[in-house]
DNA sequence: GATTATTTTTAGTGACCGCTACAAAAAAAG
DNA sequence: CTTTTTTTGTAGCGGTCACTAAAAATAATC
């Protein structure tokens, strides 16, 4: 019994499919920034009306927050993904900055970190809550996994990764081209190999 | 004759002084970005009425672009400063990324840099094309600047540079530390002297 | 068929957005 | 004084914001 769909619920059935709208989601709040993106818009690129979108996500906010989880559980996780492929500290942080380089560059009109990027500036106190607690969540496991091997020096080493995303997040929503992404990239690898090396 | 004053002209006097509405929409549009402050607010807050606000800035853009200028004409412009103080590239670099690391720490509610995150995800095409006009003249700086000792990396070291503050400034905004950035910059100062250095 | 449960569509809500028409007010010029 | 010029305050423009009340529609259940 492989059910994804379980018996069919009493009521009239929903006529859109909810994973298929938070991709949608995912992709407009990455393009243009949470406030930016109006219910009207998300209504009618996911063809849906405001009671229907009420009904399902509750808010704009929660929306965003599946959003946010949607993204989060994706390729676009840059440091989870190096993560899993194992290495050395060093190694990890590398794979992290150029991952980030390869897919930070716009693309389908996505650019940078929708965690980094997608609440900022946002008037929402909700959806700046939910980008915050997302971003102290990662950091700490950076700081966790680098202090694995330099325990002494973990948070100064974490900011080094986690600023440097932050950079090239912002730079690639200004536009900038994935060489420049790459090139900022390895620069920031053979940086922290250096600090980590230092004291 | 010290004239700023040039002899009072015809009709009613203005009530307000420009320059000290200016200086305070730099704080309200550097504290939460451009879309989030209203004509409204920057109104009751610079104690003049809408029509008065249009006769004066033309738009709210036009007081941005105001804003913008004054900002770049002041201690913010770290690279400016730091250009002013002479000394070799190296030098210079060093003092701008400290400076910023001095300057972009939540103070007075403003945090991060005006011109960088300042229309950050705004929907306004005039906002955006302004910030974008000035990132584009500071990088051109940097890099001819850059390019009077390394004129065959200036590209690439310009961008480690611009990259290396966007994400100081994005963190700034997102809560970081001095001693945070301080320490970044830090080591991005040795990343750029270590880049320098190569090939 | 009748009942119950859920989602749908229709048609809005009040609040805020940037901005403006209009006329009174306040100054210099004649 | 009157005229001319500029800024002021009053009041409100059309548009968009996130969100919702109410009832019709569509399904399973009784």
């Amino acid at each position: 019994m492989t059910a994804t769909k379980k018996a069919q619920p009493r009521g009239r059935p929903r006529s859109f499919d909810i994973d298929e709208a938070v991709d949608r989601a995912v992709k407009l709040f990455h393009r243009r920034g949470y406030d930016a993106v109006g219910v009207a818009e998300l209504g009618s690129e996911l063809g849906i009306k405001p009671p229907s979108f009420y009904a399902a996500f509750g808010s704009k906010a929660g929306l965003f927050e599946q959003a946010l989880e949607r993204y989060t559980a994706s390729k676009a996780n840059v440091f989870n993904n190096a993560l899993l492929e194992g290495g050395s500290v060093a190694e990890v942080i590398e794979r992290t900055l150029l991952e980030a380089a390869r897919i930070y560059p716009e693309r389908d009109g996505t650019a940078g970190c929708l965690v980094i990027d997608g609440a900022r500036n946002s008037t929402d106190p909700e959806a700046r809550a939910l980008v915050a607690a997302l971003k102290v969540a990662g950091r700490a496991r950076i700081r966790d996994f680098i202090a694995t091997e330099f325990p002494t020096r973990a948070d100064e080493l974490a900011d080094l990764l986690v600023i440097a995303l932050a950079g090239m997040s912002s730079a690639a929503r200004d536009g900038a081209k994935a060489s420049t992404l790459k090139a900022f990239a390895e620069a920031a690898s053979r940086a922290f190999r250096h600090e980590a090396a230092r004291a």
